[in-house]
RNA sequence: UGGGGUGUAGCCAAGCGGUAAGGCACCGGACUUUGACUCCGGCAUGCGCAGGUUCGAAUCCUGCCACCCCAGCCA
């Protein structure tokens, strides 16, 4: 696995590492308890639990809950598990609402200094005083109240005196500011008759983002308060916040770009309605980039990190392709995935001269390149099952499986040559008949070169199975850009093949343990889902297929 | 048209005044009882564009152009 390549944030921290403003470095992954985990919040936890432990700091795993309306505390548990599977431990967990009594004595010492204020505005007309992009707001007419007026009013609005949206907690900044953040943002809102999953129906007045973040990450220690680049424009107002209320030492906000995967989407508010409305079977579908998606496809936690550490740390917008995931996990399943045998589409073949009443164990490595993952018993007969796709009456010569009257390998057993099709009443293909060579296990046939190799299993030990094939989720590399995202939908994105052979190993596999099927791919057993006790095994990513035309 | 950002190959990304790393993808070839893996080779006379400074510029300066973000009592 690559190293963890040297970004701008490794040139900054190390900076202030030398230049002695900090002899540890700290860190927080900050989630809003409000969805599901994706690849994009993977980027950041690899970012801030790496450089954790990169310098041997520490990161927190901190619930950024201030808007009780949206969050569950459902989501938390999920979030942790994530986390948790991902491979990362957090020094301390907090949740923001931890310091809901600190941020109001905060805002009650804003106010005694002048910098913030209780305003009447009602939401559109704190709108319309805001001016817009290239106008200059106004000040609101209650921006100069006396500061014992304000706090008089800001602990009515505790107490629960008034109504929703009837007044807010602003910072007394500046209407005029270019930055639109600065202008007298709102820091506190009244919300009642909410059940906060953390601190229940203590409060009815929530503080916002702009204002919690800061100090959270102030209260905690944090030095480096790493976020994305739609951020950037409130560092002002992070600042102000932490300069206004004597923060020394101050904790550091940087902004990168948040990770776009081509032909997906990674917006909890696009992944919240494919779920909510049943595009997708849930939150861990294994068609979603959410990490419990990915989990259940089989994407192994290792080759997430890897993904991460090779689309490095930047600011500039990207859109990554697909085929970097791809590459991740096929370059750390190829290193520690046994190998099976299994046929998606299975075509029955009976090796008309092997003996009905024979069958013999062949021994197969579990891995061509480690000796230590052992082997496995395969059992060979007179009926088995091939692919549909590796046999054809006809095919021209860089076809290298099966064709009528030639031969091909079976996989770790004899080679074979195809000598009649068997249809039934609708001429459709219901086997084949075909003869062995018995001299040619474990050896080449003599005189004659035989080129492919395919995969089989035998009839009377294969275990059935259901196995769902993934293709990408949308048809289009941004889906939503330029319609309705639902549009951008690949009908094609799950297959199902119902009929699936796999070999007997795998009707007591280790489920936990990811394979590659021969020739086909990587697959896990999928744990959620069983059909009539069959297995049902999900394809996490097929195998490199450099074979363009048949 | 206000403010904040960003432009290096098809994609991601190093580079920090000394003559364009690496990965993904792709194209050759070797090996192969997985059309996999592995290995070897190829892939930017060029760094958004135009000027300028310099012995020397992707790096510094000037001016353009393009794209992204911001007007929630969301985060």
């Amino acid at each position: 696995m690559s190293e963890t390549q040297h970004h701008f944030i490794h040139q900054r921290i190390e900076h202030d590492l030398a230049s002695g403003k900090h002899q540890q470095i700290c860190t927080r992954f900050p989630p809003e308890p409000n969805g599901y985990l994706h690849l994009g919040h993977a980027k950041s936890i690899v970012l801030n639990f790496g450089i954790g432990q990169d310098y041997a700091g520490w990161t927190n795993l901190r619930f950024d809950d201030t808007n009780p309306a949206k969050e569950d505390a459902a989501y938390v548990a999920a979030i942790q598990q994530d986390v948790r599977w991902l491979g990362y431990t957090w020094h301390a967990q907090h949740f923001a609402s931890d310091y809901f009594e600190a941020l109001y004595d905060y805002a009650v010492q804003l106010i005694r200094r002048g910098q913030a204020y209780v305003c009447d505005l009602n939401a559109e007309q704190v709108r319309a005083h805001r001016g817009s992009l290239t106008e200059p707001g106004t000040d609101s007419p209650y921006r100069n109240r006396s500061i014992a007026e304000n706090l008089d009013l800001f602990a009515r609005m505790r107490a629960g005196e008034y109504p929703d949206g009837s007044r807010t907690l602003r910072a007394r900044i500046d209407m005029a500011a270019p930055n639109i953040n600065l202008r007298d943002p709102t820091l506190y809102r009244i919300r009642h008759g909410l059940v906060h999953h953390q601190t229940g129906e203590a409060w009815c007045i929530y503080p916002l983002y702009d204002y919690t973040h800061p100090i959270s990450d102030a209260l905690e220690g944090i030095t480096h308060s790493l976020c994305t680049l739609e951020f950037a424009d409130h560092r002002p107002l992070y600042d102000w916040i932490l300069d206004n209320l004597d923060f020394d030492p101050r904790p550091q906000q940087i902004e990168f770009a948040r990770l776009n995967l081509s032909y997906t989407v990674l917006s909890k508010r696009k992944l919240t309605r494919l779920v909510a409305e049943g595009h997708v079977s849930g939150w861990d579908d294994p068609r979603l980039p959410t990490l419990a998606g990915l989990r259940r496809r089989g994407y192994p936690a290792s080759a997430i990190r890897e993904f991460c550490h090779r689309i490095g740390v930047t600011r500039a917008d990207s859109l990554v392709e697909m085929a970097m995931l791809e590459s991740a996990a096929r370059d750390e399943l190829d290193q520690t995935a046994p190998r099976r045998m299994a046929v998606l589409n299975p075509l029955k073949v009976v090796i008309t001269n092997y003996p009905a009443d024979q069958t013999e164990a062949l021994t197969a490595p579990n891995h061509p390149k480690r000796d230590d993952l052992g082997a496995r018993t395969l059992t060979f007969s007179r009926e088995l099952y091939i692919d549909q796709a590796d046999f054809r009456a006809t095919a021209n010569k860089k076809y290298k499986r099966l064709v009528l009257g030639g031969e091909v390998r079976l996989r770790h057993a004899y080679v074979i040559r195809a000598e009649k099709i068997i249809r039934d009443e609708t001429d459709q293909i219901v086997a084949l008949h075909a003869t062995y060579d018995p001299d040619t296990l474990g050896k080449n046939p003599e005189g004659r070169k035989v080129r492919g190799v395919i995969q089989w299993v035998a009839a009377a030990t294969a275990v059935p199975a259901e196995v769902r094939l993934y293709d990408r989720l949308f048809q289009v590399a941004e889906p939503g850009k330029t319609a309705d995202l639902i549009n951008d939908l690949n009908p094609g994105s799950l297959q199902i093949r119902p009929d699936a052979m796999l070999e007997a190993s795998l009707a007591q596999a280790d489920t936990a343990t990811p394979c590659q099927f021969e020739r086909e791919g990587y697959f896990c057993r999928d744990i959620t889902d069983t059909a009539d006790g069959r297995p049902i095994y999900n394809r996490t990513v097929s195998l490199r297929d450099t074979w363009q035309n048949i």
